[in-house]
RNA sequence: GCCGCCUUAGCUCAAUUGGCAGAGCAACUGAUUUGUAAUCAGUAGGUUGCUGGUUCGAUUCCGGCAGGCGGCACCA
């Protein structure tokens, strides 16, 4: 047999039933191939090579091995459960990016996290059996008689076509198209994660199963690695440093509607001033309009329609109005103020709209869903042959902002939804002069068919951070209908009146969601621009040296950085730990030879090195950094 | 909204089978005057989320509500 193995060409020896799997080892790793490779396709170890073939091993330290391995081990475990809860029936359990999970019917029995480790018991006990899988090819009819008695499987069954694969493992089978580890000794290192309802099918309408979620890996230290990782996001989690930090607080008396404190409002006005000083060299004008407005206006705008249950309404007077779940018909409105001229546009209205949306409570999650936030918003009045060159220069906006960030990103182009409104001529043309616009400016992007905005398609921007996960932010939408709802027109070259298109976008998406991302990007310390307390001045000896101290923080002051001294009565360590803990940019330390010499000594965020320099070639580099805006 | 879990001091967490609610940090007071990640001592701090019930007695058991967490559904 002809096999290529770890780039190299070698002869391995058939078994009885497929590949003798023990011969597949890599020498120098020790892990046993789970599966073969021909071309693309994925082989099971015992599936039989007919013939002479090319192939490759897919071994468990790869990214196909890691989701066979995880897959396989979605059957484990329900192998596992089906032992321990006899009748319970199960739903889809697929490996997904980290792992795998399992829908399970438990019937009347509640499973809690407690009952988690006689589950992986049961899994481990299974595993040391190695109990080999084994693909089986079976009719539609034979395969509906198997799961007879498992209602989810059957409806299954039935929306497959053709030859349909089963998996067995001793005494559990299992729907599947494989591929499978050979046996389950193969996976040894798993742990189960969490409980979830999730509903049958994704319908809310349909029957709630109960998910379990786990993570299997080639090794144990991987599998430790994976969990130090999870603690890790734990640690970073903006809800947590939020708390921690002083930076927000939520309250009973508003879910969902967050308060900044002192410190997170510097953040946020930082930010925004950042937002309006690039907004004004690109020739945006900034507006605000009212938060409440009547019901007509919701009306014309088709927000009523399709989003009166999450938007706070109420009665003024005899009139119903609605607080405002957008921006746009408030800057249309703003449009129509005056008789506008084709050499008027691109039109470009810059708006931080405090927005209001009656989110359902169970989707509300600290920063990043919430039911008040501020849209960093715009909606730009263009003709329609400018479309093209507007979305260009916003997208060239949006690569300043990100890289400020250091954040990746990658473009998602959603298409008409089906409770679109407006014509589908329009939404076809629409779609492609976005698409164009990606590729005309060089930006790659993935297509999401139907999960556009019910007035037009949008360019999605999902920003990826500094651990690996990823957020929807900016977003382009190109709308053609609202300038129709409201009967908007500019007047043409030629005098006449035409409709103009109208873009919306959104660069942080929502601000207070951002502050949320950039906690956890940052893992709360802030780069000085950015940060809440940009130095903090310790001296050594508040009686001896205070006044120096004192003087340090004035000139920093003065120059506008956001200096705090602590001379409180504990000892520097102690002062110093304090400052490291609140994640603050610089601390200065100031004794003796400070005040000699006229100098700082100073120690940046995350480093031990101790550095001393004159006051003002601090002050100098401390305001080199934030306007670079540097990360410290 | 749905499924499951959680809610004890400002924060992070304890409290045997139902029997007087505790610690660390923070706060406050005093001593100490400090050179790069926690000086020492003391004081105060609670209707155990709210609300019904069972019980001689409930932080503990049961119900309802609220908020939060993990997901699902939703996300203009």
């Amino acid at each position: 047999m002809n096999v290529l193995y770890l780039g190299k060409q070698f002869e391995i020896a058939e078994g009885a039933n497929g590949f003798d799997v023990a011969k597949a080892v890599d020498p120098e790793k020790k892990n046993k191939a789970l599966a073969y490779k021909i071309g693309e396709h994925i082989y099971d170890m015992n599936v039989k090579l007919e013939g002479d073939s090319e192939l490759s091993f897919v071994m468990p330290d790869s990214p196909e091995g890691f989701e066979i391995m995880n897959h396989s081990c979605s059957h484990l475990m329900a192998q596992a459960l089906s032992h321990l809860y006899p009748g319970c029936h199960f739903g889809y359990g697929p490996a997904i990016e980290e792992g795998f999970y399992y829908d399970v019917d438990f019937g009347d029995k509640v499973i809690t996290d407690k009952d988690f480790p006689a589950i992986e018991a049961e899994m481990k006990k299974i595993s040391k059996e190695a109990i080999p899988y084994r693909r089986k090819e079976v009719s539609q009819e034979e395969a509906l008689k198997v799961f007879a008695s498992n209602p989810y499987k059957v409806e299954h069954i039935k929306e497959l076509e053709g030859t349909i694969s089963l998996y067995e493992q001793g005494d559990f089978v299992d729907l599947c198209r494989g591929p499978h580890v050979p046996n389950t000794s193969y996976l040894k290192h798993f742990k189960l994660l969490s409980l979830a309802g999730a509903y049958w099918k994704g319908d809310s309408k349909r029957k709630q199963l109960t998910r379990i979620y786990a993570t299997c890996w080639p090794s144990e230290e991987a599998l430790k690695n994976h969990l130090e990782i999870l603690e890790k996001r734990k640690a970073n989690d903006h809800r947590r440093l939020g708390k921690e930090l002083g930076l927000f607080m939520l309250s009973d008396y508003a879910p969902g509607m967050p308060f900044f404190l002192p410190k997170g409002q510097l953040v946020m006005n930082e930010l925004i001033s950042y937002w309006r000083k690039i907004h004004e060299a690109r020739n945006y004008t900034e507006i605000t309009t009212p938060t409440m407005m009547s019901r007509r206006l919701w009306e014309t705008s088709g927000h009523w329609d399709h989003y009166k249950d999450n938007m706070y309404t109420t009665k003024v007077d005899e009139e119903d109005y609605a607080i405002k779940p957008m921006n746009c018909p408030g800057s249309i409105l703003v449009y129509q103020n005056a008789l506008r001229s084709y050499r008027d546009l691109p039109l470009r209205y810059a708006e931080l709209g405090h927005v209001h949306r009656h989110e359902a409570s169970g989707a509300l999650n600290g920063l990043f869903r919430v039911r008040a936030f501020t849209q960093d918003d715009a909606h730009i009045f263009v003709r329609r042959d400018q479309i093209g060159d507007e979305v260009k220069a916003i997208m060239a906006l949006f690569d300043e902002v990100y890289d400020v960030f250091g954040l990746d990103y990658r473009i998602v182009l959603s298409t008409r939804p089906d409770d679109f409104i407006g014509e589908i001529a329009f939404w076809d043309e629409s779609e492609a002069i976005l698409a164009k616009a990606c590729e005309e400016s060089g930006h790659p992007f993935s297509i999401n068919a139907g999960d556009g905005a019910f007035y037009g398609p949008k360019l999605d921007f999902k920003l990826k951070d500094s651990m690996g996960r990823t957020w929807q932010c900016g977003t382009i939408q190109l709308d053609v209908n609202l300038p129709h709802r409201f009967g908007l027109s500019y007047i043409d070259e030629k005098g006449e009146k035409v409709e103009p298109v109208m873009l919306h976008r959104v660069v942080f998406g929502s601000v207070e969601r951002f502050i949320g991302v950039l906690i956890e990007n940052y893992g709360g310390a802030f780069p000085t621009w950015l940060a809440p307390v940009q130095v903090k001045v310790l001296p050594v000896n508040e009686s001896s040296h205070g006044d120096y101290a004192k003087e340090i923080l004035a000139m920093l002051k003065k120059e506008g950085i956001r200096a705090e001294l602590d001379d409180s009565n504990e000892k520097l360590g102690y002062r110093l730990r304090n400052a490291v803990v609140n994640k603050i940019p610089y601390t200065l330390v100031i004794g003796d030879k400070e005040k000699e010499s006229g100098s700082v000594t100073y120690r940046v965020y995350g480093q031990q090195e101790q550095i001393s320099v004159k006051a003002e070639e601090f002050l100098a580099l401390i305001k080199q950094r934030i306007e670079s805006k540097a990360r410290f």
